[in-house]
RNA sequence: GGGCAGUUACCAGAGUGGCCAAAUGGGGCAGACUGUAACUCUGCUGGCUUACGCCUACGGUGGUUCGAAUCCACCACUGCCCA
């Protein structure tokens, strides 16, 4: 994997880079569709393709060892082959799972004991075998298994977790510089900083995550209950430390908002659900401000879904008809809904990268972020 | 013409003497959703009121009762069956 850096805009830390792996180039910065169980939900890889031009797509550790489990993907030879996408995959270590399946868990210094929520079968998940299992699932960027505690944690276990996840990265990097890529095409690792609200740990934590001279780096911890405000004070200490000439990966985030907020403190990749999640439950993004399908105002307005959008469901359907579709529950309107926000979340890396290649980063932003606002 | 069943809030539909402004679904309104156990979850939905509370309400009218959506009488309407 190679990283160029553009572009970095002179009067804010939002970079504009090229990311060359082993399946494709990714322009940054970029939002990853979120693919967990080897599929973005309601959506196909053409559409993910053509209609969306997604550049790269995500996997899950977790979900796709319970199922269909990691014989069958080494089976069909790898996740690229087994789903049909061929362009970059970055799959997640399943240390979110670890904190959103809390109660199913027990965390050791080993790694994390768990219960499937499929069957209740007993797992350990260890950063070794987290690297070996995301070998097997051969996604072009993999991550460190960390753990990810609550925003509103104290600084006691803040500094606790941060310590272990710390621990547990040695042996990913040990594991990982011991093991091969299965498939001909290379891995890249990327570790994750930790730390919570506390900006002494974030800073600690990303000198930690950068002396491992990873080929790219993560922030996570975020968006995880703490207010917008902290989210943002971190991010800039963080990318204080971390290295320039390589990726920023902020993890789970997020609005619109958040991801130009984060750009402007110069994070180059994003993933997050919201797009699709939201889409199918009837939360449309635009340029204009967000809007509910399910309102009873959309019942006879025939006008495009939205004006300003690039895909073809935006100029092919009207509101009145998402609106009953989504009322409906019929399929079509969650695919139609997903394809809309994922199309438009990459939209707005595309507008950000045009405008800080331009230099008018932060002014265009502010506009933006304005219109964004509000509630259609 | 006769018999039976029924008439409850926007719709469907429970409730058959006080705990009923009335279950539950749908519809409507609003909110949530951030490395996906999520086509999910939450609140509101007669009027006035911040609330307490008051008023109006279960086809209509009249009655029984301390008290009626619930019991009685008549009337109106609807459905099914028989002529």
């Amino acid at each position: 994997m190679k990283f160029d850096l553009q572009h970095t805009d002179p009067k804010c830390n939002a970079r504009a880079g090229k990311l060359t792996t082993d399946h494709g180039e990714i322009l940054t910065p970029i939002f990853m569709p979120v693919g967990t169980a080897a599929t973005v939900k309601g959506v196909h890889q053409r559409e993910l393709k053509e209609d969306i031009q997604a550049q790269i797509i995500l996997g899950n550790t977790y979900h796709l060892f319970l199922r269909p489990g990691i014989d069958i993907i080494e089976q069909a030879g790898g996740l690229h082959k087994f789903n049909g996408w061929d362009k970059p995959i970055l799959t997640d270590s399943g240390g979110f799972q670890v904190f959103s399946l809390a109660d199913q868990r027990k965390l050791s210094e080993e790694g994390a004991h768990f219960r499937s929520h499929i069957d209740g079968s007993k797992h350990l998940f260890t950063p070794e075998n987290v690297m070996d299992i995301q070998r097997v699932i051969g996604a072009d960027i993999i991550m460190a298994f960390d753990e990810c505690p609550p925003g509103d944690s104290d600084f006691k276990y803040a500094k606790k977790s941060m310590e272990l996840t710390h621990r547990w990265l040695d042996r990913c990097v040990q594991q990982f510089n011991s093991t091969e890529a299965k498939y001909g095409y290379s891995q890249s690792l990327f570790p994750i900083v930790q730390g919570c609200t506390f900006p002494e740990l974030r800073r600690k934590s990303a000198e930690y995550i950068a002396s491992k001279e990873c080929e790219g780096n993560a922030i996570g911890g975020l968006a995880v209950g703490e207010p917008a405000e902290k989210m943002y004070e971190m991010i800039e200490v963080v990318n204080e430390v971390l290295p320039k000439d390589k990726p920023r990966y902020l993890m789970g985030v997020g609005t619109p908002q958040n991801l130009l907020e984060a750009i402007e403190r110069g994070v180059d990749m994003f993933d997050c659900v919201m797009p699709t999640r939201n889409g199918r439950n009837g939360m449309l993004f635009t340029w204009n401000g967000t809007m509910n399908m399910r309102n009873e105002k959309w019942k006879n307005d025939f006008s495009p879904l939205d004006e300003n959008g690039t895909s073809y469901v935006d100029s092919t359907y009207s509101k009145a008809y998402l609106k009953h579709l989504i009322k409906s529950n019929e399929l079509l309107g969650l695919q139609i809904s997903s394809i809309h926000n994922l199309a438009f979340y990459i939209d707005l890396m595309k507008e950000a990268r045009k405008h800080i290649i331009e230099g008018d980063f932060s002014s265009w932003k502010a506009s933006i972020i304005q219109q964004l606002g509000q509630r259609l």
